[in-house]
DNA sequence: TATGAATGAGTCTTCATTCAT
DNA sequence: AATGAATGAAGACTCATTCAT
């Protein structure tokens, strides 16, 4: 993103111009939910033009798609920590723990729309079926089961199960808690059910070698 | 509801009407969608007026309440089957994969259609909140959480959980693969799903005394 | 029509309600032109909500749909006069002469919409090919072939030509009349044009025995 | 247009685009028709800013208009033809016919388009108006009347007969015929019909002098 | 010459709900 | 009990045109 930034004036004033409105957006969201969140309200926050905003996207639903792709950069950024413990269930988890971070801050209004039944992005075969491109799951599955190979070969992972398909799994499980936490609008504990609901899983699979080297 | 059956004949056709209300609207989720279930269309698919409709539903959403505890009320009789394992772990995964056997009968449009993170017929708590009435997981939770009392006087399950918290939590997990089920547009086996998980998860609750009376 | 007009003072309103846009929509075009008639300017003339203009019309065609049948409907009444000429070159001259004061009571922006080479109900073929219904053209069209058969029958008409093809002759010729009439935006002596041209094209298809029995 | 052919690379560069915007509306109203034409889709298609448009077409009329005396130039080129019978009712007939041919080659997707209401292009009176410039029928009508104008003087036109008059009219049934053309898709033989409607018009202004000189 | 950002009035249409009959 | 006429705010989106760069 850094880099795409561009340096004419011009294209310098378009560029914050997209942001007012992507910001406008993001504010609105939170303060008052997507209920509101209509182009009129959007173009008033941003003080721009309701004309500026098809200039600048299609549609309102390509400024979603925009809202969540800005949303995962941002996410992948932030994420970029250090994520440097030895053990892989750790690693795992935290990487949820991020992604329930970004939820909660791309706001639960927004979330709450974004999973639904028909969206294929939450899908990654369906993605791939319908060559859309990535989404935020695809690229958090294939991070987890990255850390899963490495941890089967390491024999802290049972040796007859595919890295994959735990890593399907535990995003399956991932969406059920998000999908609660949207039912309960948000009053539910995401990084605690996260915890619990993977280390039950992840302990599933593990070999006795990960106990005795990662003990309680 | 039987005792609210009426017998006059000015009765019975009210009975009549607010039945034609309802199988209209499950016609026109099934059919189209939740973003067509408008009232004017479900007037126009029930054959009645428009004023009609809000004679006997004050709102679109008190139909939809209405809508949720009907087709509760049909899981119910279809659920009246003998579930006579001694085994626990067994009565509650029978009582999702019954569970599981509604969804795959009523079809999938039609759940994946339901499972909207709107609807709060799918949220204990909310629907409490709302008090719009019961649901079919109000029920199916009750169950389960009964078969969780008793096995935890047996000694089968650890003294210090809380029975109906982790049937809050089998719950969030079915509901997890339930969404799943629908983003793959039914390519997902239900049924060995539902076990496999379950299992993972009431494995990670049982006792030793548990294990050892029900081995592998 | 006349005998459609209910009696129910609520019907009676629904109908007057309904004459209220139709009406309005009629003063707009005339006095404004097509450009102006927007639904919202509509409802404004017709001091009536904008949803009601949907409650009557389910898209701003339809109401153009219902103002032409109206109109059409206007025209046979009216038509319905005496034509009582001996000379069938008279009658079908009449027939087009009432048409021309269709038109222009309809208003030129009215029509000049409805000339459209897209618009199968300029073209009796097309039409019944797309079994759309009758129009305009199909019952002048039968009209016009009637007396040419009768016509024929007398001896005024070439015997080897085909009444139907006469009809359609003069259809064309008429299109074109009126074509050019909507575009010099009105400026064209509609019923000078029309007797002129018929009166060349048909004195091209009588017989000696007619220009004796109606002689100049 | 020939004279305002430039030389310098930079003249030259203005031409290449003007033509660019010149045949992407063409393109543009012969696949999509003319209410897909609007300014932002004609510089989509010529791979063009918005503001060039407007830098060279004052207004999307004066592209119309523009566009218009090109096809007419062409038209012309192709007229370059030997149109040498004697008899003046054949050469009128032969100009038509190759405006047939011309329409037929243009297409009758093309054609269709043009032949609207609005057009002003299709009504010389209209475009001498609006002095947006020349048109097809400008010349065409140039031609007629002068054919007519030497007929009259060789005493083959009646006296009393205007031959301006005569041409509009002959103008008036080609656009009926053209119209119907479209109307019907295509499906109407053009050569057949307006040799046949031009005989019986034409035939109904000469002299006797011209049947005997021209008999049969 | 060429760009494309910005405008904003204007388009048709939807929808849950009220209420007099 | 049942009707359906009426509401009107709100919705997403279009488009010719202007203008600073």
């Amino acid at each position: 993103m850094k880099y795409e930034q561009l340096s004419t004036p011009r294209q310098l004033k378009s560029q914050q111009t997209k942001e007012k409105i992507f910001n406008a957006t993001l504010d609105l969201l939170k303060k008052h939910g997507f209920e509101f969140l209509t182009v009129k309200n959007i173009c008033k926050a941003a003080k721009v033009s309701n004309g500026t905003f098809f200039h600048y996207f299609k549609t309102k639903e390509e400024l979603l798609a925009y809202y969540l792709s800005e949303g995962y950069n941002k996410y992948l950024t932030s994420l970029s920590h250090k994520n440097i413990s030895d053990d892989f269930k750790e690693r795992i988890i935290n990487i949820y723990l991020y992604y329930a971070k970004y939820c909660e801050e791309t706001g639960i209004d927004f979330i709450s729309n974004y999973y639904t039944t028909k969206n294929k992005a939450l899908c990654k075969r369906k993605l791939v079926e319908s060559n859309i491109g990535t989404s935020e799951y695809t690229s958090i599955i294939y991070q987890t089961a990255g850390d899963l190979y490495r941890a089967q070969e390491a024999g802290y992972v049972q040796a007859d199960l595919s890295p994959p398909t735990i890593a399907a799994d535990i995003c399956l499980l991932i969406k059920g808690i998000i999908f609660e936490w949207c039912l309960l609008e948000g009053d539910l504990d995401l990084s605690y059910y996260i915890r619990k609901m993977l280390t039950i899983y992840i302990d599933s699979v593990v070999t006795p070698k990960y106990r005795n080297d990662f003990p309680k």
